[in-house]
DNA sequence: AAATCATTCAACCAATCGGTTGACAATCAA
DNA sequence: TTGATTGTCAACCGATTGGTTGAATGATTT
């Protein structure tokens, strides 16, 4: 499941990394709302929280149902949800008593595949105890 | 809890907000990396990652030791469990059984609410079952 | 038909972003 | 000391961002 998507979790995150944005949201979840109100609060032009909308739209974080004169916006949590699935694979890092096994279970993976004989010299003081690195060159998945 | 730190969610999400970077914190979940070895899976500039690497730690997602010529980075999960935090306050969203119950709750709520007779028409065709905004002019708290 | 309301669009602006290159600083190895 | 290695810094570049204003579009009201 490792970051496929990207683009959309590209949009999503940026969407998100913006207050403004973030309170239109809030303010959606307690039930739809046109581009007015969900201007109201903030003392911007209503273009500017038109592009505003618009960036949550697009990221698919709303959905947009025009009225009449007057456009009605709802929450999307799709994408929401996948950016909390996202973050949830971190969960074990601050999940403590679970992050400690992991972080045991880490260092003994390292110390079994630890370094095929890289370079002659094992300068390592083997006290300090540093994970060492896997030599697995790290996979590569999306690119830009 | 709704909202504050802001700032700090700001720099978050815009952190999380691209690949590169997301990418650097995966690599970053088995253990901690040299600058150099965060950077290898990139066609970009050293510097360029070192850029990247920056705006995470900024961000509060990993922290730095520089160990001689070497800086070791690794993973802080702190500001990720925080970002997980604020997604959850959605969960109900696509927790479908639940949603279906919030938003009956809402509904009757905003029907024992209800606009306390703004504008003089009631233009309510009170068939469509529309949420109705509450009245309420959206608290104002994080102001940029 | 005219006015008003709700919203987008287009053009513009300053600031930030992600990237580059070249110079610099510091550590380690010869 | 000389030379790599590891990484940052500074300057620059084009694209994007978040904001503005003024005009345009479309639906409703009068």
């Amino acid at each position: 499941m490792v970051e496929l998507h990207a683009e959309q979790m590209n949009t999503v995150f940026h969407a998100l990394g913006d207050g403004t944005r973030r309170r239109m949201l809030h303010a959606l979840a307690s039930g739809e709302r046109t581009v007015g109100e969900l201007a109201e609060p903030f003392e911007i032009s209503l273009a500017a929280a038109s592009k505003h909308i618009k960036v949550l739209e697009t990221a698919g974080l709303i959905r947009r149902e025009v009225r009449g004169r007057s456009h009605v916006c709802r929450l999307d949590s799709g994408p929401l949800a996948s950016a909390h699935a996202w973050l949830s694979f971190y969960e074990r890092f601050w999940n403590d008593r679970l992050a400690a096994l992991e972080k045991l279970l880490r260092e003994e993976d390292a110390a079994r595949v630890t370094r095929p004989d890289t370079a002659g010299k094992p300068k390592k003081p083997a006290g300090t105890g540093k994970p060492a690195k896997p030599s697995t060159p790290e996979r590569k998945s999306e690119e830009k």
